[in-house]
DNA sequence: CAATTGATGTAATAACATAACAGTGCCGTT
DNA sequence: AACGGCACTGTTATGTTATTACATCAATTG
């Protein structure tokens, strides 16, 4: 899927995750942009449906927030399966992407013949700064 | 951790669960234990949370959900990295446990010094019955 | 122009989860 | 028995996340 022009309404809820330095929820979007005019938490959660669409954006489940992608010259042929890893203490959310575990994904729902649209796989912990 | 004798909440959210064939949400708990005195949320979460720590239910995140685990005889040992499949046709949801992955998930960590402490993994898609 | 499509604005509400506080029953110790 | 500690419970209120419903606007197209 090629990314089209941004809407100013996406284009500002793409601001404010590429200027975070970790993930955020849609309503601490919200506020960040009260300021420019937004009022009401569907002005982000439509925004955030379509860059999640171009795939600019992840959903991170475990947490119910939301991050930029880390790699923003990706989007135009799709890539795999991301995997993250989630700092339970500083925040810090690192994407990863595996071919072995992508295949095996793969071979795993092959086997019962499920037709997979969507793979999660978020890993909570400690990164190296914040482990004890 | 071996499981102590549930109380009575934890065996009523627990029989709740075993008896859906899918998984259900907090409130959807609530609602069936109305009549069994449940009248608050937290008496939900609260058997939940213990259930979890037993490691006789799943909650699936992806769906703010829980389900009952597959396996009721493998609680004594921990087991290790649960995959979920789950049907957006029909809601069943089916568990994996692969050696595979979860070696590969494991490497991926110690590479970047991560201390895992949970990992979610969840393939959203098609069951074989569902898909067209 | 009329019709369609996609984006927006707003209010209201639904769905999911936790905080705070009080009370209860059980167990082990004195 | 009296005490203290602990885990579980009950209840109210509140916080957080997400969607429904409806109206409007602008651009495109037949």
């Amino acid at each position: 899927m090629a990314t089209p022009q941004l809407t100013k309404n996406q284009a500002l809820v793409m601001g404010a995750l590429t200027h975070s330095d970790g993930p955020l929820s849609a309503y601490t979007i919200l506020d960040k942009l009260r300021d420019q005019g937004f009022r009401a938490p569907l002005q982000v959660y439509r925004a955030l449906d379509k860059l999640l669409e171009y795939g600019l954006v992840h959903r991170l489940e475990s947490l119910n927030a939301f991050v930029a992608c880390a790699c923003p010259h990706e989007h135009e042929h799709e890539h795999g399966v991301t995997a993250f890893t989630i700092c339970e203490g500083c925040g810090q959310v690192t994407e990863l992407q595996d071919e072995v575990i992508e295949e095996r994904l793969s071979t795993l729902a092959r086997a019962q013949e499920f037709k997979t649209e969507k793979t999660t796989i978020e890993i909570r912990g400690q990164c190296k700064s914040c482990a004890i």
